[in-house]
DNA sequence: TCTTGACCTAAAGTTAGGTTTAGAAATTAC
DNA sequence: GTAATTTCTAAACCTAACTTTAGGTCAAGA
Protein backbone atom coordinates (compact mmCIF):
# COMPACT_ATOMS: atom_id res chain seq x y z
CA UNK A 1 0.00 0.00 0.00
CA UNK A 2 3.14 2.20 0.29
CA UNK A 3 3.88 4.34 -2.60
CA UNK A 4 6.94 2.71 -2.94
CA UNK A 5 5.06 -0.27 -4.12
CA UNK A 6 4.56 1.30 -7.49
CA UNK A 7 2.15 1.42 -9.83
CA UNK A 8 0.86 -2.34 -11.72
CA UNK A 9 1.33 -2.12 -15.94
CA UNK A 10 -3.07 -2.03 -15.59
CA UNK A 11 -2.93 0.65 -13.48
CA UNK A 12 -0.21 2.71 -15.82
CA UNK A 13 -2.47 1.92 -19.08
CA UNK A 14 -5.50 3.25 -17.12
CA UNK A 15 -3.65 6.64 -16.17
CA UNK A 16 -1.80 6.68 -20.20
CA UNK A 17 -4.50 5.57 -22.43
CA UNK A 18 -1.97 3.20 -23.32
CA UNK A 19 -2.89 -0.27 -24.02
CA UNK A 20 -1.08 -3.09 -21.66
CA UNK A 21 0.54 -4.84 -24.69
CA UNK A 22 1.83 -1.07 -25.68
CA UNK A 23 3.47 -0.52 -22.30
CA UNK A 24 5.06 -4.04 -22.58
CA UNK A 25 6.29 -3.54 -26.23
CA UNK A 26 7.30 -0.16 -25.55
CA UNK A 27 9.66 -1.65 -22.58
CA UNK A 28 11.22 -4.17 -25.42
CA UNK A 29 11.68 -1.03 -27.26
CA UNK A 30 14.05 0.68 -24.47
CA UNK A 31 11.51 2.74 -23.87
CA UNK A 32 10.93 2.46 -20.03
CA UNK A 33 12.34 0.40 -17.58
CA UNK A 34 9.87 -0.87 -14.77
CA UNK A 35 11.48 -3.15 -11.94
CA UNK A 36 9.94 -6.45 -10.62
CA UNK A 37 8.32 -7.11 -7.47
CA UNK A 38 8.59 -10.49 -5.64
CA UNK A 39 5.93 -12.45 -8.00
CA UNK A 40 7.93 -11.44 -11.24
CA UNK A 41 5.20 -9.07 -11.58
CA UNK A 42 6.39 -5.56 -13.49
CA UNK A 43 6.16 -2.22 -11.52
CA UNK A 44 6.15 1.44 -12.09
CA UNK A 45 7.02 4.96 -10.97
CA UNK A 46 4.12 7.98 -10.87
CA UNK A 47 6.92 9.55 -13.43
CA UNK A 48 7.01 6.88 -15.55
CA UNK A 49 3.32 8.04 -16.46
CA UNK A 50 4.61 11.31 -17.28
CA UNK A 51 7.20 9.72 -19.55
CA UNK A 52 5.00 7.85 -21.93
CA UNK A 53 2.74 11.05 -22.16
CA UNK A 54 5.96 12.05 -23.88
CA UNK A 55 6.21 9.41 -25.96
CA UNK A 56 2.48 9.39 -27.44
CA UNK A 57 3.52 13.08 -27.52
CA UNK A 58 6.96 12.93 -29.64
CA UNK A 59 4.96 10.22 -31.66
CA UNK A 60 2.65 12.70 -32.42
CA UNK A 61 5.48 15.01 -33.90
CA UNK A 62 6.47 12.19 -35.92
CA UNK A 63 9.35 10.79 -34.05
CA UNK A 64 10.03 6.72 -34.43
CA UNK A 65 10.54 4.91 -31.35
CA UNK A 66 14.15 4.73 -31.88
CA UNK A 67 13.96 8.48 -32.09
CA UNK A 68 12.42 8.79 -29.11
CA UNK A 69 14.47 6.05 -26.87
CA UNK A 70 17.37 8.90 -28.08
CA UNK A 71 15.45 12.00 -26.91
CA UNK A 72 14.80 10.40 -23.22
CA UNK A 73 18.38 9.75 -23.01
CA UNK A 74 19.04 13.06 -22.52
CA UNK A 75 17.23 12.39 -19.42
CA UNK A 76 18.98 12.25 -15.92
CA UNK A 77 19.27 8.29 -14.72
CA UNK A 78 19.93 8.96 -11.09
CA UNK A 79 16.82 10.86 -10.03
CA UNK A 80 13.02 11.53 -11.06
CA UNK A 81 13.00 14.05 -13.61
CA UNK A 82 11.95 17.14 -12.62
CA UNK A 83 10.27 20.29 -14.93
CA UNK A 84 13.30 21.72 -16.07
CA UNK A 85 14.66 18.29 -17.31
CA UNK A 86 11.14 18.16 -19.78
CA UNK A 87 11.73 21.34 -20.40
CA UNK A 88 15.36 20.43 -21.85
CA UNK A 89 14.23 17.58 -23.86
CA UNK A 90 11.85 18.94 -25.18
CA UNK A 91 13.69 21.79 -26.85
CA UNK A 92 14.72 19.41 -29.76
CA UNK A 93 11.52 17.83 -30.11
CA UNK A 94 10.64 21.48 -31.04
CA UNK A 95 13.50 22.08 -33.77
CA UNK A 96 12.37 18.66 -34.81
CA UNK A 97 8.87 19.98 -35.44
CA UNK A 98 9.76 23.05 -36.92
CA UNK A 99 11.63 20.87 -39.59
CA UNK A 100 8.40 19.06 -40.72
CA UNK A 101 6.19 22.23 -40.76
CA UNK A 102 8.88 24.04 -42.94
CA UNK A 103 9.06 20.79 -44.98
CA UNK A 104 5.60 20.81 -45.67
CA UNK A 105 4.69 24.62 -46.76
CA UNK A 106 7.61 24.67 -48.48
CA UNK A 107 5.69 21.46 -50.13
CA UNK A 108 2.77 23.67 -50.27
CA UNK A 109 4.15 26.50 -51.91
CA UNK A 110 5.45 24.13 -54.94
CA UNK A 111 2.24 22.95 -55.92
CA UNK A 112 0.88 26.38 -55.40
CA UNK A 113 2.92 27.24 -58.11
CA UNK A 114 2.89 23.83 -60.21
CA UNK A 115 -1.32 24.36 -60.01
CA UNK A 116 -0.57 28.07 -60.51
CA UNK A 117 0.55 27.17 -63.79
CA UNK A 118 -1.51 23.93 -64.55
CA UNK A 119 1.27 21.89 -66.03
CA UNK A 120 2.24 20.55 -62.69
CA UNK A 121 5.62 19.69 -64.17
CA UNK A 122 8.09 20.10 -61.14
CA UNK A 123 11.51 20.40 -62.06
CA UNK A 124 11.77 23.00 -59.30
CA UNK A 125 9.80 20.33 -57.11
CA UNK A 126 9.97 20.05 -53.22
CA UNK A 127 10.24 16.25 -53.99
CA UNK A 128 13.49 16.60 -55.10
CA UNK A 129 14.55 17.46 -51.57
CA UNK A 130 11.88 15.56 -49.38
CA UNK A 131 10.73 14.95 -46.07
CA UNK A 132 13.87 13.08 -43.80
CA UNK A 133 11.56 10.22 -43.22
CA UNK A 134 10.67 9.33 -46.54
CA UNK A 135 12.92 9.05 -49.44
CA UNK A 136 16.68 8.10 -49.85
CA UNK A 137 15.62 4.91 -50.80
CA UNK A 138 15.51 5.59 -54.34
CA UNK A 139 18.32 5.53 -56.64
CA UNK A 140 19.01 9.43 -58.04
CA UNK A 141 17.32 12.29 -58.96
CA UNK A 142 13.88 11.25 -60.46
CA UNK A 143 12.14 13.60 -62.89
CA UNK A 144 8.67 14.06 -62.49
CA UNK A 145 5.45 14.35 -64.02
CA UNK A 146 6.80 13.26 -67.27
CA UNK A 147 9.51 15.52 -67.97
CA UNK A 148 12.99 14.38 -68.34
CA UNK A 149 15.61 16.79 -68.97
CA UNK A 150 16.85 15.55 -72.32
CA UNK A 151 12.94 15.74 -73.22
CA UNK B 1 7.01 0.48 -82.84
CA UNK B 2 4.50 3.29 -82.80
CA UNK B 3 3.30 5.16 -80.32
CA UNK B 4 0.42 3.22 -80.13
CA UNK B 5 2.47 0.05 -78.93
CA UNK B 6 3.31 1.74 -75.43
CA UNK B 7 5.89 1.62 -72.48
CA UNK B 8 6.99 -1.59 -70.89
CA UNK B 9 7.07 -1.64 -67.34
CA UNK B 10 10.93 -1.16 -67.24
CA UNK B 11 10.47 2.04 -69.63
CA UNK B 12 7.99 3.34 -67.18
CA UNK B 13 10.19 2.46 -63.88
CA UNK B 14 13.34 4.51 -65.59
CA UNK B 15 10.91 7.48 -66.17
CA UNK B 16 9.68 7.85 -62.87
CA UNK B 17 12.61 6.57 -60.57
CA UNK B 18 9.67 3.76 -59.31
CA UNK B 19 10.97 0.36 -59.04
CA UNK B 20 9.49 -2.48 -61.28
CA UNK B 21 8.21 -4.39 -58.15
CA UNK B 22 6.23 -0.73 -56.90
CA UNK B 23 4.58 -0.46 -60.35
CA UNK B 24 2.92 -3.81 -60.10
CA UNK B 25 2.05 -2.84 -56.85
CA UNK B 26 0.36 -0.12 -57.22
CA UNK B 27 -1.42 -1.75 -60.08
CA UNK B 28 -2.32 -4.25 -57.85
CA UNK B 29 -3.70 -1.30 -55.53
CA UNK B 30 -5.35 -0.03 -58.23
CA UNK B 31 -3.99 3.42 -58.63
CA UNK B 32 -2.76 2.57 -62.66
CA UNK B 33 -4.67 0.54 -65.15
CA UNK B 34 -1.87 -0.94 -68.41
CA UNK B 35 -3.22 -3.01 -70.96
CA UNK B 36 -1.30 -6.09 -71.91
CA UNK B 37 0.67 -7.01 -75.13
CA UNK B 38 0.36 -10.29 -77.23
CA UNK B 39 2.94 -11.60 -74.96
CA UNK B 40 0.48 -10.97 -71.65
CA UNK B 41 3.48 -8.48 -70.66
CA UNK B 42 2.08 -4.78 -69.37
CA UNK B 43 1.57 -1.66 -71.98
CA UNK B 44 1.39 1.83 -70.50
CA UNK B 45 0.63 5.09 -72.03
CA UNK B 46 2.83 8.03 -71.77
CA UNK B 47 0.67 9.77 -69.47
CA UNK B 48 0.74 7.06 -67.00
CA UNK B 49 4.78 8.65 -66.04
CA UNK B 50 2.48 11.62 -64.71
CA UNK B 51 0.09 9.61 -62.87
CA UNK B 52 2.55 7.78 -61.50
CA UNK B 53 4.58 11.40 -60.50
CA UNK B 54 1.19 12.39 -59.36
CA UNK B 55 1.34 9.50 -56.96
CA UNK B 56 4.56 10.29 -55.98
CA UNK B 57 3.87 13.64 -54.75
CA UNK B 58 0.75 12.56 -53.18
CA UNK B 59 2.10 10.49 -50.88
CA UNK B 60 5.00 13.05 -50.29
CA UNK B 61 1.72 15.15 -48.48
CA UNK B 62 1.04 11.82 -46.57
CA UNK B 63 -1.69 10.28 -48.07
CA UNK B 64 -2.27 6.82 -48.22
CA UNK B 65 -2.58 4.78 -51.24
CA UNK B 66 -6.35 4.19 -50.61
CA UNK B 67 -6.84 8.03 -50.62
CA UNK B 68 -4.61 8.61 -53.72
CA UNK B 69 -6.78 6.16 -55.26
CA UNK B 70 -9.85 8.40 -54.51
CA UNK B 71 -8.18 11.50 -55.25
CA UNK B 72 -7.09 9.82 -58.71
CA UNK B 73 -10.31 8.33 -59.26
CA UNK B 74 -11.85 12.40 -59.92
CA UNK B 75 -10.31 11.94 -63.36
CA UNK B 76 -11.80 11.60 -66.49
CA UNK B 77 -11.93 7.80 -67.51
CA UNK B 78 -12.65 8.26 -71.14
CA UNK B 79 -9.40 10.65 -72.09
CA UNK B 80 -6.07 11.56 -71.47
CA UNK B 81 -6.34 13.78 -68.45
CA UNK B 82 -5.36 17.69 -69.53
CA UNK B 83 -3.29 19.84 -67.64
CA UNK B 84 -7.00 21.57 -66.80
CA UNK B 85 -8.03 17.70 -64.75
CA UNK B 86 -4.70 17.72 -63.02
CA UNK B 87 -5.00 21.38 -61.65
CA UNK B 88 -8.76 20.21 -60.39
CA UNK B 89 -7.86 16.83 -58.39
CA UNK B 90 -4.96 18.74 -56.96
CA UNK B 91 -7.07 21.29 -55.19
CA UNK B 92 -7.85 18.32 -53.08
CA UNK B 93 -4.29 17.84 -51.82
CA UNK B 94 -3.79 21.40 -51.29
CA UNK B 95 -6.81 21.40 -48.84
CA UNK B 96 -5.50 17.83 -47.54
CA UNK B 97 -2.08 19.46 -47.42
CA UNK B 98 -3.38 22.84 -45.32
CA UNK B 99 -4.92 20.82 -43.08
CA UNK B 100 -1.41 18.64 -42.21
CA UNK B 101 0.43 21.51 -41.62
CA UNK B 102 -2.47 23.35 -39.25
CA UNK B 103 -2.32 20.37 -36.91
CA UNK B 104 1.21 20.90 -36.59
CA UNK B 105 1.38 24.76 -36.24
CA UNK B 106 -1.17 23.85 -33.25
CA UNK B 107 0.66 20.77 -32.06
CA UNK B 108 3.97 23.39 -31.64
CA UNK B 109 2.34 26.14 -30.19
CA UNK B 110 0.97 23.51 -27.50
CA UNK B 111 4.31 22.41 -26.94
CA UNK B 112 5.49 26.09 -26.56
CA UNK B 113 2.85 26.82 -24.11
CA UNK B 114 4.42 23.25 -22.08
CA UNK B 115 7.62 24.74 -22.46
CA UNK B 116 7.04 27.96 -21.25
CA UNK B 117 5.33 26.82 -18.36
CA UNK B 118 8.43 24.20 -17.75
CA UNK B 119 5.31 21.49 -16.66
CA UNK B 120 4.66 19.43 -19.72
CA UNK B 121 1.10 18.86 -18.32
CA UNK B 122 -1.68 19.27 -21.17
CA UNK B 123 -4.64 19.01 -20.54
CA UNK B 124 -5.71 21.38 -23.35
CA UNK B 125 -3.35 19.38 -25.82
CA UNK B 126 -3.51 19.38 -29.01
CA UNK B 127 -3.08 15.31 -28.80
CA UNK B 128 -6.71 15.30 -27.52
CA UNK B 129 -7.68 16.42 -30.93
CA UNK B 130 -4.47 14.64 -33.01
CA UNK B 131 -4.15 14.24 -36.45
CA UNK B 132 -6.75 12.21 -38.83
CA UNK B 133 -3.74 9.69 -39.86
CA UNK B 134 -2.98 8.88 -35.74
CA UNK B 135 -5.16 7.76 -32.95
CA UNK B 136 -8.91 6.92 -32.95
CA UNK B 137 -7.66 3.20 -31.92
CA UNK B 138 -7.28 4.72 -28.48
CA UNK B 139 -10.43 4.07 -25.98
CA UNK B 140 -11.94 7.67 -25.15
CA UNK B 141 -9.82 10.63 -23.95
CA UNK B 142 -6.33 10.71 -22.62
CA UNK B 143 -5.17 12.52 -19.40
CA UNK B 144 -1.39 13.39 -20.57
CA UNK B 145 1.43 13.61 -18.46
CA UNK B 146 0.50 12.46 -15.06
CA UNK B 147 -2.73 14.66 -14.56
CA UNK B 148 -5.91 12.94 -14.65
CA UNK B 149 -9.36 15.40 -13.90
CA UNK B 150 -10.02 14.02 -10.44
CA UNK B 151 -6.29 14.47 -9.76
C1' DT C 1 -9.96 -21.09 0.54
C1' DC C 2 -11.38 -20.47 -3.62
C1' DT C 3 -12.26 -17.90 -7.44
C1' DT C 4 -11.82 -14.22 -10.44
C1' DG C 5 -9.25 -10.86 -12.57
C1' DA C 6 -4.69 -9.14 -13.56
C1' DC C 7 -0.30 -10.46 -15.09
C1' DC C 8 3.50 -13.39 -17.16
C1' DT C 9 6.21 -15.12 -21.62
C1' DA C 10 6.80 -16.44 -26.26
C1' DA C 11 5.29 -16.59 -30.59
C1' DA C 12 2.35 -15.59 -34.19
C1' DG C 13 -0.72 -12.29 -36.53
C1' DT C 14 -1.77 -7.46 -38.46
C1' DT C 15 -1.40 -3.29 -41.68
C1' DA C 16 1.10 -0.44 -44.99
C1' DG C 17 4.00 -0.31 -48.54
C1' DG C 18 6.76 -2.52 -50.70
C1' DT C 19 11.03 -6.02 -52.12
C1' DT C 20 12.88 -10.60 -53.05
C1' DT C 21 12.82 -15.07 -54.91
C1' DA C 22 11.98 -18.84 -58.09
C1' DG C 23 10.98 -20.73 -62.24
C1' DA C 24 9.05 -19.95 -66.68
C1' DA C 25 7.94 -17.31 -70.92
C1' DA C 26 8.54 -13.23 -73.96
C1' DT C 27 11.51 -9.88 -76.19
C1' DT C 28 15.63 -7.87 -77.83
C1' DA C 29 20.39 -7.83 -79.37
C1' DC C 30 23.88 -9.73 -82.06
C1' DG D 1 19.18 -18.50 -84.45
C1' DT D 2 20.77 -18.14 -80.17
C1' DA D 3 22.11 -15.62 -76.04
C1' DA D 4 21.04 -12.08 -72.91
C1' DT D 5 17.67 -9.23 -71.01
C1' DT D 6 12.93 -8.35 -69.54
C1' DT D 7 8.92 -9.62 -68.04
C1' DC D 8 5.52 -12.83 -66.03
C1' DT D 9 3.06 -14.90 -61.58
C1' DA D 10 2.75 -16.38 -56.96
C1' DA D 11 4.36 -16.50 -52.72
C1' DA D 12 7.45 -15.38 -49.21
C1' DC D 13 9.88 -11.88 -46.84
C1' DC D 14 10.74 -7.08 -44.78
C1' DT D 15 10.14 -2.98 -41.16
C1' DA D 16 7.42 -0.44 -37.78
C1' DA D 17 4.45 -0.52 -34.22
C1' DC D 18 1.65 -3.02 -32.12
C1' DT D 19 -2.21 -6.73 -30.91
C1' DT D 20 -3.70 -11.38 -30.22
C1' DT D 21 -3.33 -15.96 -28.64
C1' DA D 22 -2.07 -19.78 -25.72
C1' DG D 23 -0.98 -21.64 -21.64
C1' DG D 24 0.29 -20.71 -17.15
C1' DT D 25 1.08 -17.75 -12.63
C1' DC D 26 0.00 -14.04 -9.19
C1' DA D 27 -2.93 -11.17 -6.31
C1' DA D 28 -7.10 -9.67 -4.12
C1' DG D 29 -11.59 -10.22 -2.16
C1' DA D 30 -15.76 -12.79 -0.19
Amino acid sequence: MAVSEGLAIGALARRTGLAVSAIRYYEAQGLITPWRNAGGQRRYQRADIRRLSFVMIAQQFGLSLPEIRQVLSGLPGNRTPTPQDWKEISVGLRAHLDQRIDTLTRLRDNLDGCIGCGCLSLPKCALYNPDDRAKSKGSGPRYLMGDTPEG
